[in-house]
RNA sequence: GCGCCCGUAGCUCAGUUGGAUAGAGCAACGGACUUCUAAUCCGUAGGUCGUAGGUUCGAAUCCUACCGGGCGUACCA
């Protein structure tokens, strides 16, 4: 086996090693034993082993029944080991493999330089269009924690799949309508009446968010509110032009609140539905299901489905009154979806609380035939809780997303004053406000999705540690030192003068992004991402303590040096930005 | 009751999908700035991976039971 050779030099992509370790063995295993075999994917070893891949034989050991041991040290001595790679060891069961260093940081290196900011992402279009669902908030009061990790989440999972080559449509579905609006409208005509968020000094959501508040305690004195509230949500299902003007003024109110929360979080949509324009949607198809045996109707005129033989329950679709339910919109809105965006996938981000609505949800599209119904995810989140706590919005026990921001970065402010680095005025603003969302972003980020967040104030306003400001530092810093060199050399590097033992952990790390991104992607966890980046950071503080760059004696080690710290910066910046966290350039 | 999720250092979490001696951060203590950004780095200490079985060459990871916590189990959303 040769490789590809030009000016003396190896070209090999850092995601093509696998591969050609692979095939290593393989022809070893047929030089040993005469037999073609399948060899599975090389591991990473663990720190304490100076290699950057291995291969366990203990598959080998059952098919080919020899010890494993034995298999490492005969494929071993068998192997025609290639220019590249410094050495093939058996140690035990395993083999490890380790690169010539100056192979392995010029493929690195070249490739990041090559490929910029879009490093390890997939070079070619999956040719797969995928709708994410998310934020999706209630129209009635501003967004809080909740809503923020929902967004946030949301992005970074949009942005890895975009990575991974896919065609991704950011969608969302306002829930514009239905008592909870209602309630905040008759707060509004009883106690507000003629007021606006500008009378105020208020932002929409907030105006609206503090009359929902407000109708919850004056209902406590006076519970025929509630039923002033139903009375309403049915004059505006008969479309009562008061009603709906009213309804038309708050949600607009609400909506404009929310851009400039959306607008500040970096969350964008592509394709927007209202709830007030789909809540009928679904009723056709529930109704011709029924024709098809699919649902049944009750003695009362409601419509069901029976799902207890797949370990489910019954579920109604359609109210006895003929009126849809929640779960009928979202057969109407996906059905829809895909017969007219033209998707393939449809992710949906909502919290696990919904868990059981999307199994039932999703087992409706099977037993409809829809073809899509397999390619339809919901990509659960853990619920945020406070000290004191679930978050109630009526009970104002929340943790509101705009106050949130402003606290954040009124603290990097604080940081940014005492640190021995200051930053023009014209550029401390926009800094501190990345910095504040960068750490709140992180935080939320580096929890895996999955698992519950008890939101603690303390750890989520620091700025040392596993934070997001601590690898927007790391970025900081290198951006700092090639601004005093004034050049990154990217041709002619001497790669073979890489070789402290820091140096070789950043490219051994570097080497696995793309890995790290697949699998972040594939499995809807930015958390992989997050953790990577923290590793990375934490990897070149290390180098950056121990080793000079500018200063480090030949003009050959200045510029690899250079190069790596820019590659570094690279994937850095290119991984927060999948985060949707800014990578500054000073702080 | 039933279903799903979680249980790893005092606290908050990782753990490459079953691989080598279980890792970080925070908090505590002790060190390192005349030197490229100290929002940094180094060291010390901290473990019956909830418990008990099982599966196999090998288990924090898989299977079973139990314990503890959370979320569901609406003609709510």
């Amino acid at each position: 086996m040769r490789l590809m050779v030009s000016n003396g030099r190896i070209e090999m992509r850092p995601t093509e090693w696998n591969q050609q370790i692979r095939k290593l063995i393989a022809d070893s295993v047929i030089r040993v034993t005469g037999r073609s075999v399948e060899i599975s994917e090389p591991v990473q070893p663990p720190d304490t082993v100076n290699a950057e891949f291995a291969y366990p034989c203990f598959e080998l050991a059952r098919l080919l029944k020899m010890a494993p041991a034995v298999i490492a040290r005969h494929l071993v001595e068998s192997m025609t080991v290639p220019s590249w790679l410094g050495s093939v060891e058996a140690e035990g069961p395993y083999i490890n493999f380790r690169l010539v260093p100056a192979c392995l940081a010029e493929s690195v290196v070249t490739d990041i330089f090559e490929r910029g900011d879009r490093f390890g992402w997939l070079e070619t279009q999956s040719g797969r269009r995928v709708l994410v669902e998310y934020s999706s908030p209630n129209t009635n009061k501003p967004l809080h924690l909740g809503h923020f990790r929902n967004n946030v989440l949301g992005m970074a999972v949009i942005n890895l799949l975009k990575a991974q080559g896919h065609d991704v449509i950011p969608a969302t579905i306002l829930n514009d309508r239905g008592i909870h609006i209602c309630k905040a409208m008759v707060a509004y005509r009883r106690f507000a009446a003629g007021e606006t968020p500008g009378t105020h000094g208020m932002k929409g959501d907030h105006f609206v968010g503090e009359l929902y508040v407000r109708f919850d305690q004056e209902m406590r004195k006076a519970p025929e509110l509630l039923e002033e509230a139903h009375a309403m949500l049915r004059d505006w299902e008969r479309g009562d032009p008061e009603v709906r003007a009213l309804w038309r003024r708050m949600t607009a109110w609400v909506e404009e609140g929310f851009e400039a929360t959306y607008r500040r979080i970096g969350s964008v949509f592509q394709h927007v539905q209202h709830e007030s324009d789909t809540y009928l949607l679904g009723r056709e198809i529930i109704l011709g299901g029924v024709d098809r045996g699919v649902f049944e109707r009750r003695d009362d005129g409601s419509l069901w489905i029976d799902l207890t033989a797949d370990g489910l329950d019954a579920k109604a679709l359609l109210r006895s009154d003929g009126t849809s339910l929640y779960i009928t919109q979202d057969l109407g809105v996906a059905a829809e979806r895909f017969r007219h965006l033209d998707i393939d996938e449809a992710i949906y981000v909502v919290g696990s609380e919904q868990i059981y609505h999307f199994r039932v949800l999703f087992e409706i599209f099977r037993k409809l035939g829809y073809s899509w119904a397999d390619r339809c995810r919901h990509l659960s989140y853990g619920m945020v809780y406070l000290p004191e706590g679930k978050m109630k919005s009526r009970e104002g026990t929340v943790v509101d997303a705009d106050d949130l921001m402003d606290r954040m970065r009124d603290m990097s402010l604080k940081v940014m004053h005492e640190s021995k680095v200051s930053v023009p005025d014209d550029r401390r603003d926009s800094i501190a406000e990345a910095i504040g969302l960068g750490a709140i972003k992180y935080y939320i980020l580096k929890f895996n999705p999955q698992k519950d967040i008890h939101f603690d104030p303390e750890q989520s306003l620091a700025f040392d540690g596993a934070t997001g400001a601590y690898i927007q530092y790391c970025h900081a810093r290198i951006r700092s030192v090639i601004r005093k060199a004034s050049r990154v050399i990217r041709s002619n590097i001497r790669f073979d003068s890489l070789n402290a033992p820091e140096e070789i952990a950043l490219l051994r790390w570097l080497l696995r992004y793309p890995g790290v991104l697949q699998s972040a992607a594939a499995d809807l966890n930015p958390s992989r991402l997050a953790g990577y980046l923290w590793e990375l950071a934490r990897m070149f503080n290390v180098f950056y303590t121990n080793h000079r760059i500018l200063d480090a004696g030949s003009t050959e080690l200045i510029d690899a040096r250079l190069a790596l710290a820019s590659a570094v910066a690279t994937v850095v910046s290119g991984g927060l930005t999948l985060l949707g966290i800014e990578p500054v350039t000073e702080m």
